[in-house]
DNA sequence: GTCTATATCCCGATAGAC
DNA sequence: GTCTATCGGGATATAGAC
């Protein structure tokens, strides 16, 4: 642990041979919101500790300061970055141009996989909501990016209505929570739900059968009908 | 409010004319859980300030260690509180002897309106979730009350199979949770899903829809099919 | 059971050298 | 840009009288 630093740097130089001080700062700012991200997702926004991030960085706590301003700056740094990472849900190109039906179905699942997959992502959003959404409210870029889904959604929506396919008095927004409540609820609530009821939400086969009852779900209620 | 307390004594005496020193007491732990409620789930747990907690209390600090053991106990007398008042929502006797798809339809029903009108609750369970339910897994008298709700959705779900209005491959804790998963997200993520997609979910019109949607969704997902 | 005053510790932030 | 050492505020918890 004593001889990390140097270490480091040594391998920082070799490994990336273009301009190793400028990338070196930028390593140690994602290297510190990486430990921050989890620090924060696992103890709350009061509850994090500057210094028990600085201790599994790479570089120390001046730097933190030096970096992102403080402990507030570097929960809304941390906070950018996550929902910067969804964008990367939406760029699935061509899911648009796919059967509506599938395309719902694909979205879905795309959702629930990723939530399952970054539980740590799940855990911000929460403490997030429990603070108001304050930080949230001040970070214009996150609003603009994630206005895409429903572009996605409204589209796919439309063209199912006027195949058939689908019922055509949903909005996108609408569809977008629900696909939203069911695949984030599981992960968000994991410990109090699992708790109380008894069920290991992350064992493999309660998972499937998860997945395929939200596809269901959300594919029987955009069916259209003769009479509501 | 300098001479509240002396006023607040008198009340008590005044109000309730059997014990009221042992009343008192009742009253004063009441009155601490309520507040201390409120703080818990808008800062969390690290963020909650047992001063604040104090502040607008009857009593004074002292008394919450005197009565909770110190923040820790507190929170989970909290927990404990909040959860012990949702089994009320079990005691709607007759329910399992309504018709199934009307049972169902009121139990999503009152669930909605109840996570509506409980945002704090919520919060505390964002908050115990952000803390891996911890605390809740102590405490073997929430497991308990809570296991009630499987019981009466378990007849239900059984009957309505009998009946042919009801698909047989449903478990109740599924049902539960597709339930569950509908009228939570809306409260616990309202501040991030609003102001991400610009909509207000308290909104009347916007409540309303939801409801509808959720139990219609719920309802078709658990209509029999010939062929899935 | 209730209050005021205080101890003790921890944590965010900074100083200042290199 | 990076480090070590430290300050200063504030929060939990307790002391001790009534």
């Amino acid at each position: 642990m004593a001889s990390r630093k140097k270490k480091a740097t040594a391998k920082v130089a070799s490994e990336a041979r273009v301009a190793p001080e400028a990338n070196d700062a930028e390593r140690s700012k994602a290297d510190i919101l990486a430990v921050a991200t989890e620090e924060f997702a696992t103890n709350g926004l009061s509850g994090a500790r500057v210094d028990a991030i600085a201790e599994r960085t790479r570089t120390s706590k001046r730097m933190i300061y030096y970096y992102f301003g403080g402990k507030d700056g570097l929960y809304k740094a941390v906070l950018e970055k996550a929902y910067s990472e969804i964008r990367l849900l939406d760029s699935h190109v061509g899911i648009e141009d796919a059967e509506p039906v599938e395309a719902i179905q694909r979205i879905v699942e795309i959702t629930f996989d990723y939530d399952e997959n970054h539980p740590h992502f799940i855990s911000l959003v929460n403490v997030e909501n429990v603070h108001r959404g304050e930080t949230i409210a001040k970070l214009p870029s996150v609003k603009q990016r994630n206005a895409s889904v429903i572009r996605v959604l409204t589209a796919i929506l439309e063209r199912g209505a006027k195949q058939g396919v689908f019922r055509s008095d949903v909005n996108a927004v609408d569809l977008h929570l629900f696909i939203s409540a069911l695949c984030v609820f599981r992960v968000s609530n994991r410990y109090t739900f699992g708790t109380i009821f008894g069920v290991d939400l992350s064992e493999p086969s309660v998972r499937k059968r998860h997945k395929k009852m939200h596809v269901e779900a959300i594919l029987r209620y955009l069916e259209p009908r003769r009479k509501n």
